[in-house]
DNA sequence: TTTTATAGTTGCTTTTGTCAACCATACTTC
DNA sequence: GAAGTATGGTTGACAAAAGCAACTATAAAA
């Protein structure tokens, strides 16, 4: 790689759009807010009493940390919401530190008013935008909160592929070994060869491709194909795991995944191709018990690598 | 239309999705402003010595305006940052009412400074996301903000291919294919198979990929390549315009761009193939003039089509 | 000229939020 | 079971943030 194209992180464009994106949101959360001028809560009530009304039981310790609120602040923002007769405080039978909170009637006619008032004003918002252009902000919005909210990362999910899989398998093979290793664009030619013929000549006995997904997006994949020469050999290709997705195991699951099915269609032995500087990869081949059968040094995408194959008998 | 089919508004889990979006991000950037925390500024504080540092010449009450806040607490504020020296306060020659703002060396350097830190945590937030839930991170981004604070849309720029956006084209190709006509995996094959046959023997000559960007983001492709057997003859390939840019002139733009090309690299003739279905890009080829030559029906993608050839005389 | 609008300031007030000290209870550990 | 520590919550004191209204000075409109 020259030093011009150095492998790059976050461009400097991508954060700017960012930055530029939360500096929008702050001022749309900031009109949004504004709705509640003409009731009687402020934006902290208004957020507490949601809180109060969504959990169950609420805790207030819970809600101070899920609103990052002062404690006191809170106890303080209670008491209001309780001498206005909207909520009933009383000492938890189980834990005496602690104490039951329960919205009264009218705290929570309070809530459904609140509610409703800020659901018209969502629908206000919704209904003024076309249909394609609202259906689109809710998939982005949802596609945001996936990618910001961290979830469970270790519940990971493998799954077939389905229509636009292998666009994006291109995509990601393509920027992932640009930006780690700088494979120029004869790869991404590779991998849209691959998963073309494999898509062509697709047969659910012998091949296969899986797709592992957290929280509905996909982080990375692999593919067991048939041997062009040799019938009863199989061949692994295209693993990737994303970089952010690493260190779950993920990778292993894939392999092993793999190797299952190998088995179970009746090939008798699985290889593969990789390169030597791709060693995350080997530590992942040689749990599953494949190993190196054969160097070679080529000049592909760009650079000089050393090919290796290797290899995995079946018992 | 039945009185069944309602014209229907915003549907009950639309305004949900909405909601808890915007609960969600109102966390986030509370959190994201709690970087604010070791600085000596107030988030106000921070919020207007951007706005002095990005405006030219920063007016007090557009500033106020932009943020909403108090005039009276903007001057304040504005008289904070005049006493650390941050900010140079006189009276306007041509508005005796108004004052002339501008920052100081200091407060030059001390917005770099909050700027650069912001900077940092960005990165450090898009750093951490995988390459590609980054990339979608701010497609969605960018989308949101286009759809909330309608900009100019008719700006669309038209930029060659690079690393990735081939698999970007196979994925919009088969996912808009698949929706919009319930084409198969089969059409997916064949795009990511003319997609590697481009980058394989792509030739800057007499071969391009054109990607059209509104905001840095991928909303439709065409290609022009070499006929296999003629040789001064170009075909033109996947014309694709996503649904969400679809009324701005696009694929017009598109054609003409390639048609353009077509006759600087000298070719003779354009042809293309296309289905009798794609009511709307044949609109695009009439108009760029291109005359319809040959019908022909097959059995492709899991439906049955009817192909179409059309051709276009270079003068 | 009079009226009205704009730009900004200042005094006064409320609201909001922070910090630290504090109490009572629960859990841990020896 | 006693001592120490952690948890859940409250209170007082205070500081910061924000809003409101009155006010000055100037500009623009009638």
């Amino acid at each position: 790689m020259t030093p011009l194209a150095t492998p790059s992180d976050t461009s400097p464009s991508e954060t700017a759009a960012f930055r530029a994106f939360n500096r929008m949101y702050t001022r749309f959360i900031g009109t949004l807010n504004e709705g509640l001028l003409n009731t009687p809560y402020s934006l902290a009530e208004a957020r507490v009493l949601y809180e109060l009304a969504n959990r169950n039981p609420p805790k207030a310790t819970e809600i101070a940390e899920s609103l990052s609120l002062d404690p006191g602040y809170l106890s303080r923002l209670l008491g209001k919401l309780e001498q206005s007769g909207l909520l009933k405080r009383k000492a938890s039978q189980q834990d005496a530190r602690s104490i039951d909170l329960s919205l009264t009637a009218k705290g929570k006619l309070a809530f459904q008013k609140l509610n409703a008032r800020s659901e018209e004003q969502a629908d206000a918002i919704l209904d003024s935008l076309p249909a394609s252009a609202r259906a689109e902000l809710i998939a982005c919005m949802k596609s945001i909160e996936n990618i910001l909210s961290p979830s469970d990362r270790s519940h990971f999910l493998l799954r077939p592929h389905r229509v636009g899989d292998m666009g994006w398998v291109v995509q990601s093979e393509a920027l992932g070994y640009a930006q780690q290793f700088g494979w120029d664009e004869r790869f991404e030619a590779l991998v849209a060869k691959i998963v073309s013929e494999f898509l062509a000549g697709f047969n659910l006995a012998c091949e296969r491709c899986w797709i592992a997904e957290i929280d509905g997006r996909s982080v990375g994949h692999i593919f067991l194909v048939k041997h062009p020469n040799e019938p009863s050999t199989a061949k692994l290709r295209l693993l990737y795991v994303d970089p952010a997705a690493r260190g779950l195991g993920l990778g292993d699951a894939l392999v092993k995944e793999c190797v299952r099915f190998a088995k179970s269609a009746g090939y008798s032995k699985v290889t593969l191709w990789t390169q030597s500087i791709l060693t995350a990869a080997h530590r992942i081949y040689q749990r599953a018990g494949f190993q190196l059968v054969k160097e070679e040094p080529h000049s592909s995408f760009g650079k000089q690598l050393i090919g290796q194959e290797w290899e995995l008998e079946l018992c």
